[in-house]
DNA sequence: AGTTGACTTTGCCCTTAGGGGAAGGCGCAT
DNA sequence: ATGCGCCTTCCCCTAAGGGCAAAGTCAACT
């Protein structure tokens, strides 16, 4: 049996975690002394704690690790194995978000190093008024998660353009998508997805013309936010208030835009004067 | 002038993000109204907040970001881009972290597929108790901290090379670390890194020999944890006990190694019967 | 046998970047 | 006057422990 300071020491952990494990019943001692509540641990346990650096270095969360530690004898090797997958698909994940975010940084050093103040792009983004005429639109309405969002939207287009091609419907404008929720939510929001076409016919509706704020970003999907609050801004300033659910329109097929600075997206807030 | 809620939604920022960034100072409203202590944004402050949001999206801290808001003008060029500069360092850091955990978890995943448990490489690690005979080595020794051990021995053993050519010494063996912390320390380890020689110059002293368990890893170092732990394991129910600092002994140079797999180090405890 | 120093115990507060909810006060429209 | 939505502060919660203090315990040395 040794002491908690000596299994520490060959596990390589301090104390004070061997402790909290013990509190979360991660990794408990082999024996309590129950008379003043010293700690034992067995030699047989190094192995134990040993896994659970390593899943640590995998980050696994404790919880997680708990969870795998507890599975049955007869189910270990396939979930384990699961639990791997996952986490090496998790990994993955954050290292493309990481490289993403690379780039990013490498163009605003590039334009610091060229005098240009980093959100000067602001000042460039410009908010005109405009009348829009009704269309009659193919749509698809639902709740999107954080997760939806990561998949794309592309596969919700691919289902209304699939009903156009098999019914020989008359495509009349590019993609675009109506934002219902009146803030945004993480845990979801009611999204409608909308190509326009001639035909009326079951799921087309008519999406109302009328008076927008409109505003055209020419570049990657991350500056949508700013252009957002740009219209906000504008239409706060100009004593206009909106009146109907903002939608975006895609000029440019962002699959096909060789660059991100190539993809045009049109931005439009319904609004009224107050 | 804006209420936080009407702020708040041109930011797409939650009121509550908005009154903690307000308590610790990042951006103050513009006015409060002294009796009633609401919070009133202009809209002039929201080109800051975007500016505090992509600065949290490249992952900075909100004492970083603190830190830059903070900058005065004539600085503020310089400074941003350093900081810009660390940043992107610190995520390509992470990024190769990250994919070296990939690399070890696929290798893990190999194994599960094979049927062999994850941590049945300890039972392959074996010890044995040797005599080693007292050796003269030219040393150097210093605190590492987290980032000198990043930064890599190879570094280290340059200069004793480096000295043992301009001097025209005789090597007598390959590179050593010996540990003369008792334990892990993650702001500084008491380390020593010496190269067995013949002379007796300055700079070199008596390494004794005597008793040591002895383990060898054929390996990646990441392992070398769970070595040192089977070390101590073998000297407490052997009924040994450690007399003086461990070392390793670098068999294989690890940047001559094609794989990891090839990389061969000797640990060595010494100890006497308890 | 007594003392000392090293070790162990529990308990409390601290960290990041806010989220959730309660209780009470305010502003605006009916 | 009343209701509803918005605003305020206050308190507790997160993950994985670190730091520190007071008090109890163990083992070795004198």
């Amino acid at each position: 049996m040794l002491t908690i300071g000596e299994f520490s020491k060959i596990c390589e952990v301090s104390t004070k975690t061997l402790r909290y494990y013990d509190e979360i019943g991660l990794i408990n001692p082999d024996e309590i002394n129950p008379e003043n509540g010293y700690r034992y641990y067995s030699i047989k346990q190094l192995k134990k704690m040993l896994l659970i650096n390593r899943l640590k270095s995998y980050h696994f969360s404790l919880e997680e690790i708990k969870a795998i530690l507890d599975l049955e004898e007869d189910q270990f090797e396939e979930k384990f194995g699961a639990a791997l997958f996952r986490k090496r698909r998790e990994i993955q994940e954050n290292i493309n978000a990481l490289e993403y975010t690379l780039k990013q940084i490498n163009r605003d050093i590039l334009n610091v190093g060229k005098g240009i103040p980093v959100m000067s792009y602001l000042d460039q983004i410009d908010v005109q008024l405009v009348e829009t005429r009704p269309k009659n639109i193919l749509y698809r309405r639902q709740m999107m998660s954080r997760e939806d969002y990561a998949a794309g939207y592309g596969s919700f287009f691919s289902r209304l353009y699939e009903k156009i091609a098999t019914e020989k419907l008359t495509l009349l404008g590019t993609p675009m998508t109506i934002y219902h929720s009146p803030e945004y939510n993480p845990s979801g929001n009611d999204t409608e997805f909308a190509v326009p076409i001639e035909e009326v016919v079951k799921g087309t509706r008519d999406l109302p013309g009328g008076l927008c704020a409109k505003s055209v970003l020419k570049g990657p999907y991350s500056e949508l936010t700013s252009v957002y609050a740009k219209l906000r801004e504008w239409v706060e300033q100009q004593g206009y208030e909106v009146v109907k659910s903002p939608y975006e329109v895609y000029i440019t097929d962002a699959n096909h835009a060789a660059v991100p600075e190539d993809i045009v997206t049109e931005v439009y807030f319904p609004v009224k004067k107050r």
